[in-house]
DNA sequence: TACGATGATTGCCA
DNA sequence: TGGCAATCATCGTA
């Protein structure tokens, strides 16, 4: 059956409507019950059509017998099935879209920095790493690290606010077109179907604002992110003794300054830094010494006599215990060693 | 403010 | 993947 067939057969109890006087519905139904004969529905949809044409009254009264009258519904009806077909049925091909991956990738983004979601350690967590990456002291980085919670917490704050804005905002105007296309139902075909179309539309419109808002969150973290925890930016010089205990193992393997990874990780931990940090400065330091050995050869002087002193005193505690002599590999540190002023090879190449 | 010192990064190589 | 060499960016000091 055809659209216009099955319109016709739909609108089988309208007729007459249009011979009868439509703004009298007394004369409709007058009409109808005598069986008079079934009007073109042409005509009954040139009337509904003639509308516009009338003075505002004429309209109005028009309109008011059109909705009263008992074969309303059955028009209405085949009118939003006509129009589903013709019309939505191509739009609603495009409009069932898969999750956006952009706004995918802010959620996750936005999730891992503790924007959005249970409020988290997770930048703290951040602030802290890069706070020791940088080498600060303890109070360095506690003052850094509430400095950039409290940060994050502000654009947190800012986003949930705005978020909530837009969700508020989103529902106001959904319900307001919502209210509009039932009223205006009454005198037009538009289906529940349409409206929740509608409805998904409006969504979509605001959620374009909604990647908006998340876009300028994460873009306000990553500045945040970059301005704390850069740690080139914020790079601080390790603290005295950091560096002694590096240059005594330094000088003290000079023919080998290339520690295990056991050695690095003791050495990191006794610097309090990162063993990152300790294979960085070991390799700055081997270029550097190897360039100009000249000018380093007063500090691994320096270092020699330190060594010695140091070794002396242990022997002489040794001594006042009145025990054996204990070596310095006795004591298994992967970090203490014999020390070598003049190493036989400076480096392998 | 200039300059040397120093920690970090990057690209290349074995 | 670790190390080297060059370079960058920041720090500390005169």
């Amino acid at each position: 059956m055809d659209d216009q067939t099955r319109m016709m057969t739909g609108l089988t109890g309208l007729g007459g409507l249009a011979q009868a006087d439509v703004g009298d519905p007394d004369s409709v139904r007058k009409q109808q019950s005598l069986g008079q004969p079934q009007q073109d529905i042409g005509d009954i949809l040139q009337q509904i059509m003639a509308i516009t044409d009338e003075s505002l009254d004429e309209a109005q009264a028009r309109k008011h017998a059109l909705n009263c009258h008992r074969m309303k519904p059955a028009l209405f009806s085949v009118l939003c099935e006509i129009k589903e077909k013709t019309v939505l049925s191509i739009r609603g091909v495009q409009e069932e879209d898969p999750p956006d991956p952009q706004i995918m990738r802010l959620d996750n983004m936005l999730l891992a920095e503790g924007v959005s979601g249970p409020e988290k350690g997770g930048g703290s967590a951040a602030a802290a790493a890069a706070a020791a990456a940088a080498g600060g002291s303890p109070t360095d980085s506690s003052i850094e690290h509430s400095d950039y919670r409290a940060k994050l917490a502000q654009i947190r704050q800012i986003y949930h606010s705005e978020l909530e804005k837009y969700e508020q905002a989103c529902s106001e105007f959904t319900n307001h077109v919502m209210n509009l296309l039932r009223e205006q139902s009454r005198t037009r075909p538009i289906s529940p179907k349409e409206i929740e179309r509608m409805v998904a539309i409006i969504h979509r419109k605001f959620s374009s604002i909604q990647m908006q808002l998340k876009q300028s969150t994460c873009e306000a973290v990553m500045i945040l992110r970059s301005r704390f925890l850069d740690a080139r930016r914020k790079r601080r010089n390790f603290n005295k003794q950091a560096t002694e205990v590096l240059n005594e193992y330094f000088y003290s393997h000079l023919s080998n300054p290339y520690p295990s990874e056991e050695a690095k990780e003791e050495l990191a931990k006794k610097c309090g830094i990162t063993v990152s940090q300790v294979s960085n400065w070991f390799g700055n330091k081997r270029i550097r010494y190897k360039k100009n050995i000249g000018k380093f050869q007063e500090e691994a002087n320096l270092y020699a006599v330190k060594t010695a002193v140091d070794a002396a005193n242990v022997s002489a505690q040794a001594s006042q215990a009145n025990s054996p002599a204990t070596p310095n590999s006795g004591t298994t540190s992967s970090i203490s060693s014999s020390y070598n002023f003049y190493p036989s090879s400076v480096f392998s190449s």
